[in-house]
RNA sequence: GGUCUCAUAGCUCAACUGGAUAGAGCACUGGUUUUCUAAACCAGGGGUUACAGGUUCGAUCCCUGUUGGGACUACCA
């Protein structure tokens, strides 16, 4: 049962009835009241009075009086085109009695039968995780358990770009060092290893540019004739020929980089279903170009290199085989679309990947349009912006990045301070403690970075700290918290329904509780966790208003009353503990 | 140069996709606890929605232009 669905079947058949206007009952677009008016829901009429052929006062005011006599509402109240309602409070209760106890209230049906493949994450091997990764798996990770909600069937990949000339430069420098240093004689980090000779060779390269450049030479020419670049070409060359000694250095280095990949995506709480890694797929789609241009929808140019034309989609000519018969980047995703296709058959595909690259996913969702691919209609590149610092962009080459685990480390012990403060820990084991620490300090984290629109830059300044009060995500935790002690303090409680004449707050908690799978819905439509995260801030702080008003489990509480506020809690500690979940953030029963 | 994108309170973000008097948090000022977790609750100040036009019953949202940020525009990935 769905309170909106039946006022708006209520205005439909007033429609027709006063009007004789026909139109879609779930077309009627019904809103919350604002708070200054009196009613719960706001329905605006100018879009029918023309139609209706009467003032939109005079519009209103019948649709209200129908809805009236034939009990969809309990009153409503006129004020230029609007029309508010208030809905009959047994029609509330009725629905929070039956929605509580329906096991489906936390599903749609919205992808019912689909296939999605989520890729995300998707990571250089040369560097360790920063700041804007964390988005990025946080993002993907997020979007991939709101559409499992959405009963759309979930397959998430990670597509790890191990290969190429920014491998060779951490190799090379490692090599060149001549220390042999390794994550086990270190206690180095292996990501972060590798990150660290990443630097050198970035250091030692500058260093020979300006060399260079003091020599006379232009700077273009310079980045060209470095010595460094030229050795990591030459070691890409040598890997592309499968040198054996070049080989077993790249898996050892990468090894070490997949063992603090592991640790930190163990600890961010996100998965995959499926690995691609780009040494595999790299030579992939070569036979696509074959194939386009025997349909004539690729050209060659005399030195042999193919192209495409995209000027009839707004783009631009885009290459696709350089003139030494070598792929790009384009044409490795043309490949792993298909290699993607041919494993999954998916019905969407999703690509989280950030808003540099807005361009060329039009290019390659043009391309597959072209060739007339079942799946290019099913391509979406879900973009995200950029997190930027208050010194700009962070760039790994110059060590303006918010390490991803040291960050992680901040927020854990900034959490340790915060909960030491309180001292709400009595009781709990030393052990207990640590994790509560991360689970807040994580939550923190995660509720910043997913709060808002994923299309939207995000600012992170690394000198005020991320807050644990207000909009945050502690604060929802500790709403949860604060539910889980009342229940537990109530004692036995039932559904005997005794309760009527509920107060604002009360009303205004069920009504945020019955707008959750609507929310639900839009979230994966959107592809947006932001959705929830807003939703569940603002059930939270509804039901702390509540809590502060009326009492649950206090002395002398009378029983109807009680059980009633008791149920409530609870379906809202469970729908946050929901949501939450939806985020990859976890609810602790205490804090 | 071309294409795309963004601009909302001192700061970080909302605004149900065109609806009423643009809302939250942080920060600032003041209040609420002998009673269920004060990481809470309540109140107050703070806005010409970058600027100028246009479209209509109605514009933060759509269109045009201006200004200012960002990204893309490699035979790099």
């Amino acid at each position: 049962m769905n309170l909106i669905s039946n006022i708006q079947t209520g205005i439909h058949q007033a429609l027709q009835s006063a009007f004789g206007i026909d139109i879609d009952a779930s077309s009627i677009k019904l809103e919350r009241t604002l708070q200054d008016f009196k009613g719960d829901f706001t329905w605006v009429v100018f879009p029918y009075v023309k139609q209706a052929r009467k003032s939109p006062e005079q519009t209103a005011l019948e649709i209200g009086e129908y809805l009236l006599l034939h009990q969809f509402i309990s009153e409503f109240n006129v004020v230029k085109g609007f029309l508010n309602i208030v809905l009959n409070e047994s029609s509330l209760l009725d629905y929070f009695y039956s929605a509580r106890h329906d096991a489906s209230h936390f599903k749609t049906d919205f992808g019912k039968g689909k296939k999605v493949v989520v890729e995300y994450s998707s990571p250089n091997t040369n560097k360790p995780l920063h700041l804007g990764h964390i988005r990025n798996n946080l993002l993907g990770y997020s979007i991939s358990e709101i559409l499992k909600a959405n009963d759309y069937e979930v397959v998430k990949a990670n597509l790890i770009n191990d290969r190429g000339i920014h491998i060779c430069k951490s190799m090379l420098a490692w090599q060149q060092s001549g220390l042999n240093e390794t994550p086990q004689s270190t206690g180095i980090k292996g990501d972060h290893l590798v990150g660290k000779y990443y630097v050198a060779f970035d250091r030692s390269y500058k260093s020979e540019i300006s060399l260079l450049v003091g020599e006379g030479r232009s700077q273009e020419e310079a980045e060209k004739q470095a010595p460094s670049i030229l050795l990591a070409q030459a070691m890409l060359r040598k890997w592309e020929a499968n040198d054996v000694d070049t080989l077993k250095l790249w898996e050892t280095m990468n090894g070490w980089v997949y063992e603090g990949f592991k640790l930190s995506y163990q600890r961010l709480g996100v998965d995959f279903d499926r690995y691609y890694y780009e040494s595999n797929t790299y030579l992939l789609g070569k036979k696509t170009v074959q194939e386009g241009l025997d349909k004539h929808v690729f050209y060659q140019k005399d030195d042999g290199s193919v192209w495409i034309d995209l000027t009839s989609e707004g783009l631009d000519h885009k290459l696709l085989l350089r003139s030494d018969g070598t792929s790009v980047y384009i044409t490795q995703d043309i490949g792993t679309a298909q290699l993607k296709f041919d494993e999954f058959q998916y019905d969407i595909s999703l690509y989280v990947v950030g808003n540099e690259q807005d361009y060329h996913f039009k290019v390659l969702q043009g391309i597959l349009k072209k060739m007339e691919k079942p799946y290019a209609h099913g391509i979406v590149h879900v973009s995200y912006g950029m997190v930027d610092l208050p010194s700009g962009k962070m760039k790994s080459r110059e060590g303006t990045v918010v390490d991803a685990d040291d960050l992680m480390d901040e927020m854990h012990a900034e959490a340790r301070k915060i909960i030491l403060e309180r001292g709400k820990t009595e009781g709990m084991t030393q052990e207990q403690v640590e994790i509560l620490c991360e689970v807040v300090g994580m939550a923190a984290l995660k509720y910043y970075l997913l709060r808002v629109d994923p299309q939207k830059r995000l600012l992170f300044n690394p000198a005020d700290s991320i807050d644990f009060e207000g909009n945050t995500g502690p604060y929802i935790q500790y709403t949860n918290a604060r539910i889980n002690s009342v229940i537990l303090k109530s004692g036995e409680t039932d559904d005997s329904r005794g309760y009527t004449r509920l107060v604002p707050a009360e009303k205004e908690l069920i009504l945020a509780l019955h707008s959750y799978p609507s929310i639900l819905i839009k979230a994966g439509e959107m592809h947006n966790p932001s959705e929830i995260a807003n939703y569940v801030y603002d059930l939270a702080k509804r039901y702390n208003r509540f809590y502060y008003e009326c009492p649950i489990a206090k002395d002398g509480i009378v029983k109807e009353a009680k059980c009633f506020r008791v149920a409530l809690s609870k379906f809202t500690g469970e729908t946050i503990t929901e949501c939450l979940r939806l985020l990859g953030i976890e609810a602790p029963g205490k804090m």
